[in-house]
DNA sequence: CATGAATGAGTCTTCATTCAT
DNA sequence: CATGAATGAAGACTCATTCAT
């Protein structure tokens, strides 16, 4: 009797767990992670105080699935720019697509995108992930300086200090972008910072 | 017989004040401005309830005070560079000197900084003012930038944008800083800083 | 399915209420305003402090509404009387039923009635609404005084003055009833109460 | 040395004393007990607080000590009607005066008298001694019904009843004059005081 | 599954009182 | 005597979480 409903339960049980995210991301949004009550998220949601709770186990955990979400997708659009694959596009055209892709998500879920840098989330296990995150992508950036070093194609520098103030241009720019009510295309911005960027390191 | 006592007064009542402004330092550099409890901040400060309203007349006080302390200590080290007055030290000059003056002062006191940076404090006013301070500074770059292209040593570009950007890269860098338990001598650091940023706008 | 439910969860709520309302109303009669804690009421109430919150919004809340309620039953209690009305009873028989029903209530709830006459209810707003109450009764009086003088049945007087004094002269028998433990029968203590301000102001 | 100083030096304290007595009976008058702060009592007082408690071991202590003094005052001008000395005046005589002299008084101090009708101080032991002074008052008048009704003067009545509605009636008429902000003259107050009250109980 | 009434730990803040100078 | 800095007990209120229906 319960085999049938058990995909169209499933459904609907994500459905209302995408609801509550939903409204619980607006709410951070607005007033940041201690500001934001489960009262102003389940009034947002519609639901009752109990059922929030049977979807997730506490504020935090919303909190986190929400930045474990953003984080995800983030990392689906940034990669590690190939320079060993002849038939991959040139590293400049890599780096350009993958700062578009980047900066279109963050325009397209400026809200998501307010929480991720707002910082100051007392939440230690929120805090614990997101700067491992972003030492992930000041990781990367490193990398891809160290093997621009060794290709001649960037100039010597401290890779970690540099990879640290080309993370920190990016979230400037990022800031700009998501404070803005009705930001400007992405491409436009994508050029000046890679105008910007590359010209600093290039060697 | 009052009078000689009245300085002295005046100066523990001073030292008293700042008793607790460190400990409160410390204890909102440690756990933000929400979950920073006044109880935290009179242990570390061992002193009694009553004493700390003493001072301040609320926990949103001392922080805003802290903040405000910070700001006005690196408005002290901004200056607009002058490229006007010939006895002026050359524009690079009065940059990299100003890029040690914040960088060390933002070092030397690596708790304020951090609670400068953490922004999400969603003490309504202290947010307000400190986006006003990084408007402010934005505002600075922008007409460094804008000077810059009317005298031809900056390249055309969006000189919103690229102040944005520019202030994100000093921020990465000085976050990069206080994250280290003994940082790096300042000027290695400001070093690459100003040829990661005068590369990228010179033109 | 949630319908049937709704009635029975809105009278439980009122129920609810009432508790605390009892409750709060045996601790400000017993200690007044301010000395009555939140405490206090939750224990007599035996409800949880949260619990509290959720019926009133503060303690003054709770007293306001208490006070509300008291003068509620007071102004329906108390009548002009009707001397244009051929089939109206005589003025002193609605005088002498009035002043019935005032006592039987007032002795029937000595802790409101104490509450009510305490004053120094430091509670602003209901200071402020108890005085004018207690206006809109001399006023009440006053009036009255003046339909009886203009009909040849109470003598000159002054007034606004001999309102104030027998609305004094009720209270005064009040107090003397709300004292004691077991009040005497009304009827005795309205037929003195009805001699001696009758005779005072009949013409 | 301190043995011609001494009379001085308590000619001093008595004089301070009376510094704090006023300053806190304005305050106490304006504000009521719980209200009032030892704050405002020291700065209209211009004292420090540590002074304060040289004078007066408590914020009750002060409270009750400006109770005791109206009291004491107003029993000095409360007399018992002499019926038995044919030298005395005719007791509507006696009681004119004694009412002039009271009305006098609390029309005088009206800051005094508002504190003494405000009731609701729950300063427990001012409580007790408030309700011991009205008890009083009600047993001098419920004494004096009584020698009326021996003498034929008052009709028979329930005489502890009627000394409550009378102090009331007495109570409501103070409370009118020291509402106002120029108060009647008190003679003319005592004379419709009289008529009522003896009208209404005269034989 | 959904509900929302109930809970109580925890927070900020006030203020009468003390005591070293 | 006078001072006023320091104290800490006590109070009102909030809000994440639980659980009986």
């Amino acid at each position: 009797m319960a085999t049938p409903d058990e995909p169209r339960a499933a459904a609907a049980r994500a459905e209302r767990r995408r609801q509550i995210l939903d409204a619980a991301t607006e709410v951070f949004a607005e007033l940041g992670y201690h500001e934001a009550s489960i009262n102003a998220i389940i009034e947002k949601a519609e639901i009752a105080r109990g059922t929030f709770y049977l979807y997730f186990e506490s504020k935090a955990a919303v909190f986190d699935s929400i930045l474990d979400n953003a984080m995800h997708e983030l990392r689906a659009r940034i990669s590690r720019i190939d320079v060993d694959d002849p038939s991959a596009p040139a590293p400049q055209v890599q780096l350009r697509a993958m700062l578009v892709r980047v900066l279109e998500y963050v325009v397209g879920d400026r809200l998501l995108t307010r929480i991720l840098l707002a910082g100051g989330h007392t939440e230690a296990e929120a805090a614990r992930r997101l700067d491992a995150f972003f030492a992930e992508v000041r990781a990367i950036i490193a990398l891809a300086l160290h093997h621009g070093v060794a290709m001649k194609l960037v100039r010597p520098c401290n890779q970690e200090l540099v990879a640290a103030a080309l993370l920190g241009t990016v979230r400037g720019v990022i800031e700009a972008l998501v404070a803005q009510d009705s930001p400007p295309p992405v491409e436009g911005v994508v050029n000046e910072l890679i105008l910007l960027s590359l010209r600093g390191v290039l060697a």
